[in-house]
DNA sequence: ATAGTTTGTGCGAATTCTTCGCAACTCGCA
DNA sequence: TGCGAGTTGCGAAGAATTCGCACAAACTAT
């Protein structure tokens, strides 16, 4: 009853695109509406991004996506289960290196102890310059 | 030859609406291009949006003010001397928390050490949840 | 299975935010 | 002063995201 239920577990509406943009999301990794419509498009051509968008916000409001800020612009999504990296963002070349979690370990729970901030080091990139870019 | 000169030091043209969107940025902290139009056009009223916008980018290009991202949208600016503070951002209540630089200074080392990134923490908010809103 | 209710979709238009093109203006320098 | 590059205002153009609405599809309850 897992995976052709997930959905509806979720007490959604089971639709061709909303199953299409879980599965583009899961499978592009960070990746814009626009990205994940043209993913979906290779196997439903017809679908509008407006729906794109709104299934976005569905899936996110039900926690089975989550959305990042990268960069200067929009957001990217992503699928919720692989929260396993923070970002670093290049100012100079753009590159997006991944960290695992733990480097920011210590100054998270410095945050809990000091201000009592849970903080989700993952919602906005860490943004510097890269090593080639120094 | 400091105070009235600062922007002609840069290789800027003094112009009224210059001077006055570097004051605005100066005395409002944090701010929208639309907040900084707004306060300039106290005095200069017929100020334009894009007149605002170009040279909140030409004083970024030297260094006079910085963008910050503190939510989901757009960009706001503030001036370069007062980068004193990084910004925790809670996503339930959206208040905006200061915390000094130096909670992040081990964290900024190990990137610093293990990836040869060089941080800057307050171009992208903390974002997580505040005290209230646990 | 079928009919009815609810929710989702496509489509176009509307918003919002930011950038452009260009003629008129003005700042700084000779 | 007077010229020439840099700036400004203005309207239009873009880009990204949201809305309104009629029609279609999915679930619910016969
Ligand atoms: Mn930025
Ligand atoms: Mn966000
Ligand atoms: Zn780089
Ligand atoms: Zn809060």
């Amino acid at each position: 009853m897992a995976d052709k239920h997930e959905l509806r577990d979720k007490g959604l509406r089971l639709t061709p695109q909303r199953e299409l943009v879980l599965a583009a999301v899961r499978e592009l990794g960070h990746s814009t509406p626009e990205e994940v419509a043209e993913k979906v498009r290779l196997t439903h051509p017809g679908i509008n991004l407006s729906t794109v968008y709104r299934n976005l916000e569905t899936l996110e409001n039900v926690g089975l996506v989550q959305h990042t800020h990268l960069g200067h612009g929009g957001a990217t999504y992503h699928a919720a289960e692989e929260l396993t990296h923070l970002h670093l963002v290049c100012g100079k070349c753009e590159a997006v290196g991944d960290a695992p979690l733990d480097v920011a370990a210590n100054f998270v729970n410095a945050l809990s102890d000091e201000y009592g901030f849970k903080t989700d080091v993952s919602h906005f990139a860490i943004y510097g310059t890269c090593s080639n870019c120094q």
